[in-house]
RNA sequence: GGGGCCGUAGCCCAACGGCAGAGGCGGCGCGUUUAGGUCGCGUACAGUGCGGGUUCGAAUCCCGCCGGCCCUACCA
């Protein structure tokens, strides 16, 4: 829908659905975002990665605005005459697939690519500036193979592993769950109560890298936002203390407790174990065996979420045994508790309650002793019920006591090592990354289960393994194992070691296994022989700019950090860190609140763009604020955004037709070409500092002018005149694509508007005759003086203390001081 | 409970520690128009959530509150 309708202004205005599809077009024929390979091409390089999509449906408003934003930064990087890559691809295996094969009675792979061609023609028609040469699926064989192949490696070099353990278990999706797949108890992907199982799964031993994965995040600070920094360095939580080694009565091993705080140990009164730990089950006296299970089977009942609610009381069941502290010989009881947690430490915990008031309200709760071994001058937890964390001496505590803290750490780490009982050492909170999924729509694990050779790698040669392409439909429901193995041609094989029969390993792989790496594939998409060419990874990485929603900060940015630094010391990548810049951009929202079916406040893309065209629709999401912030839809107006765009149309049009391409803009308007350059000055700098909003206002004053100087000033044919709507296309082109070509083209220029075009301001034409200096005195502003730009300091004061104005506000007043910061500003301080 | 971010006109948002207002929406007015819309021009509207502090000078830096959002959550 065009703004006007026939009337004799109809020429100068323009149809965006005419220019789409007339520029779309042209970009097929002439590709001209293609990242060039050829090695004598020495432009600058620049990498631009926005996170690819999920092939859910057709792109929506936050496709939108991630996508527009990202072309910003490429498109800046074109016009700059960078070798810019700028590839897209899909993240094509998950879930939602197969639950729309299990409905459809199909197999997963036809809604996926069904969903990705709705996609890739969206994107087209939207105007992003990718290289489409390099398109990937990570569903696609030969993508996925190379997963399995990463898998192989990494197992060979101890990183993937297999273990029993507590998982966290969606009944509905029936499947496990990586800790960060659960959101406050619930599945994140349907919302449903996790519970807790216990299954033999392959992991992926991250937590090796957790020293790395904190240290190397120096390179990036300032680059990355400060809030995911912090996030990931809590998620890894690493912490500094002491494992301690209790004795157990009538056990012949020690068992190893962490703590934070060694120095407290004399303080240790009561000894916990995680309830649903094998520790508990083991460590529990017949006499009490009964009590036990019967509090086990109470605590397994809970879900996350009513275990994790806080202001709960504490629970637990003593369990008939005595640990002995190793410093003071004290013997203290074994109590199991869900307070402890299993997979944290060592799933164990000597309980100081006189400092820590988790186990304080054990204590006060069961009746346990309490005693002090810090005096900081608070009261007595016994008394008061809140436990003491502060400085303080240590008392009750042999040959710590009148230390202080910091004293007392080392001290006693020193003591424990001297008796072998215990070392200072560091925990993490991070945990090693659950791999496996009991789900069809993934890549395969690439391993053989033997009865005689066991855990068989599948051999480089047979890769990929490749999914069976007849199961569809209710052959897919879940069934908690994976549909895999009812794949009996499939899951039966020979043995590779021993010829005898054998059966594969039938989880796939978690899908963030996908996205850890595939802005390394986009380098060299077609290789066969390797996941991706390492001359060509280590020529456009590590990516320059990444682009994507603060919901990845933790997840998918930190395995994409760990794979990196994975293959680094596998030496095929010169990198450390895989994004260089990473930009997280907020959320489209309306009416205050996310979109929603339930809340029916949804907005259509494929509406909007209708309605505004393309240009409208990203111009509305990238002038609406800073890019981190959210975007209320409510707030901001498409239908003004066409409306700029179509002035800014009319002054390219009015100019094309007034003068011809290549008169001197020397000639023209002083005032105009100083507008038009400071124009480029500031665009430039808000783009660098990624103020879009900004850089948008900044051109639309520009328009502005132009517009003033067609119809009040020098007139269409002024060269200043066509310089300003050169720059308007140009700068617009960043945001506005196709009204930018057009222009362009209406300009009288042939070729597009978008490579290469950018310019430097005219630094003659930056710099003012004169400038207003404000004159304060105490500090409030009394007069304004027009100097030189580049006035010395001591004439400027001599200028602002002759001011009349200021020598009657200065009245009798004794001049204390006179703050000179030439020449925009003097302050004259009275006293 | 712990950590982080944000409070500037009716609304969205700008402002190297230096005149609080760049831009837009929405008002209002004038011109163009038969009229509406479009288009052009012009206007009004806040003293920066509250209280302290640092400074010649604070929206900006520091501390404490209030309000909103996000992350994390019995991590020993």
């Amino acid at each position: 829908m065009t703004a006007v309708d026939g009337d004799q202004v109809a020429n100068d205005s323009y149809d965006a659905h005419t220019l789409q599809e007339k520029w779309q077009a042209r970009w097929a024929k002439e590709n001209p975002f293609a990242a060039s390979e050829d090695p004598a091409d020495d432009r600058p390089r620049s990498y631009v990665v926005d996170m690819f999509p999920y092939p859910s449906g057709d792109l929506h408003m936050g496709h939108a605005e991630a996508f527009a934003i990202g072309d910003v930064v490429a498109r800046y990087r074109f016009q700059l005459g960078e070798n810019v890559l700028h590839p897209i691809g899909w993240d094509s295996f998950g879930l939602p697939a197969e639950n729309a094969a299990i409905k459809h009675g199909t197999h997963p792979a036809e809604w996926t690519y069904a969903n990705i061609e709705t996609q890739a023609e969206s994107f087209h028609r939207y105007g992003i500036s990718f290289d489409w040469s390099r398109r990937l699926h990570t569903s696609d064989p030969e993508y996925y193979r190379w997963n399995q192949w990463f898998f192989l490696r990494f197992r060979e070099r101890g990183l993937a592993y297999r273990k029993d353990g507590l998982v966290n278990w969606c009944p509905k999706d029936q499947t496990v769950l990586a800790n960060e797949q659960v959101v406050q108890g619930r599945c994140e992907r349907c919302g449903t109560e996790v519970v807790r199982r216990t299954l033999n799964q392959w992991y992926y031993k991250i937590t090796e890298y957790a020293d790395r994965l904190l240290e190397d995040m120096a390179q990036l600070e300032g680059k990355w936002a400060d809030e995911v920094l912090t996030m990931q360095r809590n998620w890894i939580g690493r912490s500094q203390g002491a494992d301690v080694r209790f004795a157990i009565e009538g056990r012949d091993e020690p068992v190893t407790v962490f703590t934070t705080r060694p120095d407290t140990l004399y303080g240790a009164t009561f000894f916990v174990v995680a309830a649903d730990a094998p520790l508990a089950d083991e460590l529990c006296a017949p006499e009490q065996r009964e009590a036990f299970e019967e509090y086990r089977a109470q605590v397994a009942k809970l879900s996350d979420i009513e275990r994790q609610s806080t202001e709960r009381e504490k629970t637990g069941v003593f369990l008939g045994r005595y640990a002995i502290n190793p410093v003071n010989g004290d013997r203290i009881p074994i109590w199991a508790a869900d307070y402890v947690l299993a997979d944290y430490g060592h799933g164990a915990i000597m309980a100081v309650p006189a400092h820590d008031q988790r186990d304080l309200d054990f204590a006060r709760k069961f009746g346990l002793p309490v005693r002090v071994v810090v005096e900081t001058g608070e009261a007595d937890p016994n008394d008061s019920g809140v436990a003491t964390a502060g400085e303080g001496k240590l008392v009750n505590s042999g040959p710590l006591d009148g230390l202080s803290k910091s004293e007392a750490i080392p001290r006693i780490i020193e003591i424990l090592a001297e008796r072998g009982t215990g070392e200072g050492t560091i925990n993490y909170r991070l945990r090693d990354w659950l791999l496996s999924r009991q789900r069809f729509w993934g890549t395969p694990i690439p391993i053989i289960h033997c009865p005689s050779c066991g855990e068989v790698p599948v051999p480089d040669e047979q890769l990929p393994v490749l999914l069976p392409d007849d199961l569809r439909g209710a052959d897919l429901a879940p069934k908690g194992v994976s549909p895999l193995a009812a794949a009996d041609d499939w899951v039966n094989v020979d043995c590779p070691e021993c010829g005898g029969p054998a059966k594969r390993d039938t989880d796939t792989m978690d899908t963030f296994v996908d996205s850890s790496w595939y802005f390394l594939r986009y380098c060299s998409p077609h290789e066969e022989n390797a996941p991706f060419d390492r001359d060509a990874i280590n020529k456009w990485g590590p990516v320059d700019q990444y682009i994507g929603g603060k919901e990845h900060a933790i997840l998918h940015l930190l395995y994409s950090r760990f794979f990196t630094k994975v293959l680094y010391d596998m030496g095929m990548v010169e990198f450390t860190e895989p994004f260089t810049r990473v930009l997280n951009q907020g959320q489209v929202i309306n009416q205050g609140k996310a979109m929603s079916k339930s809340l029916g406040n949804g907005v259509d893309l494929g509406a909007e763009i209708d309605k505004y065209g393309v240009d409208a629709v990203r111009l509305t999401m990238l002038f609406a604020g800073p890019p981190e912030d959210d975007i209320d839809w409510a707030d901001v107006s498409p239908a003004a955004s066409l409306k700029f765009l179509n002035r800014a149309f009319r002054v390219m049009v009015q100019a094309g037709e007034a003068s011809q391409p290549g008169v001197d803009p020397a000639e023209g308007d002083l005032a105009l070409r100083r507008a038009t350059h400071q124009t480029l000055d500031k665009v430039t700098a808000a783009v660098e500092a990624q103020r879009f909003n900004v850089a948008i206002a900044r051109i639309m004053e520009l328009v502005t002018a132009a517009r003033r100087a067609i119809d009040s000033g020098p007139g269409a044919a002024d060269p200043a005149v066509r310089e300003a709507a050169e720059v308007i296309a140009i700068t617009l082109s960043l945001v506005a694509p196709y009204v930018a070509e057009e222009g362009w083209e209406r300009l009288g220029h042939r070729g597009s508007v978008a490579i290469g075009n950018w310019r430097t301001p005219d630094p003659a034409l930056l710099v003012q005759e004169s400038v207003t200096c404000v004159v304060q005195v105490a500090s409030k502003v009394r007069d304004k003086l027009e100097v030189a730009p580049d006035i010395s300091a001591e004439e400027l004061e001599r200028l602002a203390l002759a001011s009349e104005k200021v020598r009657n506000f200065i009245g009798d007043r004794q001049i204390r001081k006179v703050v000179v910061r030439a020449p925009k500003l003097v302050n004259i301080v009275v006293g």
